[in-house]
DNA sequence: CATCTAACTGAACAATCGTTCATTTGAAAA
DNA sequence: TTTTCAAATGAACGATTGTTCAGTTAGATG
């Protein structure tokens, strides 16, 4: 047997991708293996590699992948106006990007020690590219007088940690309604910054 | 060659935890092997079986010890007082506690997936206790008047997830030394609950 | 000094790892 | 219908994995 029934590199090629994504988000990227990766597509090991050159290259295309959908779904979302309306705005953003997509999440938060140094870098400069656009938004805050922030950055860090801490515990159909606990989150970050 | 120089279980037991705590957070508790944690302790990987029946049981010891020194470290703590009060001694423990201990957090944060279902659910239950102390506090807070929380559960795991990022990016030598850092979440975390 | 044994070595085990590649297949093109 | 070739297979590679264990040794004990 070779090629299967109905199998074509613009079908495989992208259930390469989810399936190393659920497989690396519930077990690791070290604890997974290329073999259990083509199982779950449902070919044998070597085809992988007509859609990647290596393991690395996988967990990398994941990565980039995520950060490069998020940075344009936040230019995207177009935040205008005065600081708070901006803060607001990047919160609900931030919460309804973040919380359909908790493997991904998983992925690029806890399998950047797994990078080589190259692609850790390139990871880390997108990462930093949202954080600032948080950081502009407390800046612009503290410059119309309407947030009391003693330090931008670390407040950046601070919120967005709290709010990617969301999609750690959140499980759909839980005790509380998307919009309730999205309301939640905008109170404790809106009062966190408020003079 | 058989034992070394200067060599006993009591000396040899505690530094493969300690190699075991330090590779696991560097790397990862899958892409680190017993070779290499005996290399790191300067025996050869037979030797650690003397001090551990296998590796699950080396991560879970690791985070085990951890869950137990922190509750063992804020009941000592004895936070009493008013809500606000206790609010304040929360954020300052878990700020010192976690701190200089960057490794444990790492790993007791990232490994879960990798300890076996009874494991998990024995480092669950301590991970629980710690989050419960949080909620009372805010409980008390309301029940004083002091605190607006609409949902004390979810602000519980916010402020934690807030809290616990700190160590995700604190670097010793860094722009800001503790204490500043500690009065600037103490602002952020105090302001989120405030009426 | 002789004995004992905890602590270690070093080789071995089967299993699994990422990766390569000659070969086979089947759907599409001619 | 025949030809073509992208997309697979499946076997193989050397390296490494967690774990076991018979044998060795150095420090404590008598």
């Amino acid at each position: 047997m070779a090629r299967k029934q109905g199998s074509h590199s613009e079908i495989t090629g992208p259930r390469v991708l989810e399936a190393a994504l659920r497989l690396i988000a519930r077990h690791g990227y070290a604890a997974v293996s290329m073999r259990q990766i083509a199982a779950e597509v449902g070919v044998q090991a070597g085809a992988l590699y007509n859609y990647t050159p290596d393991k690395q290259s996988l967990l990398f295309d994941l990565m980039r992948h995520h950060m490069v959908e998020l940075l344009d779904a936040l230019a995207e979302a177009d935040l205008t106006g005065d600081a708070l309306s901006r803060l607001k705005g990047f919160t609900q953003f931030h919460i309804r990007f973040h919380l359909p997509r908790s493997d991904q999440v998983f992925v690029s938060y806890m399998e950047l020690r797994n990078l080589v140094p190259q692609n850790f870098t390139a990871i880390e400069t997108m990462r930093r590219e949202y954080e600032d656009a948080l950081e502009n938004i407390l800046r612009a805050g503290e410059a119309e007088g309407v947030f009391a922030v003693p330090d931008t950055r670390v407040a950046t860090m601070a919120l967005i940690a709290m709010l990617t801490g969301l999609s750690h515990w959140y499980r759909e159909g839980g005790r509380l309604a998307m919009p309730v606990i999205e309301q939640i989150y905008w109170d404790l970050v809106r009062k966190s910054v408020a003079v």
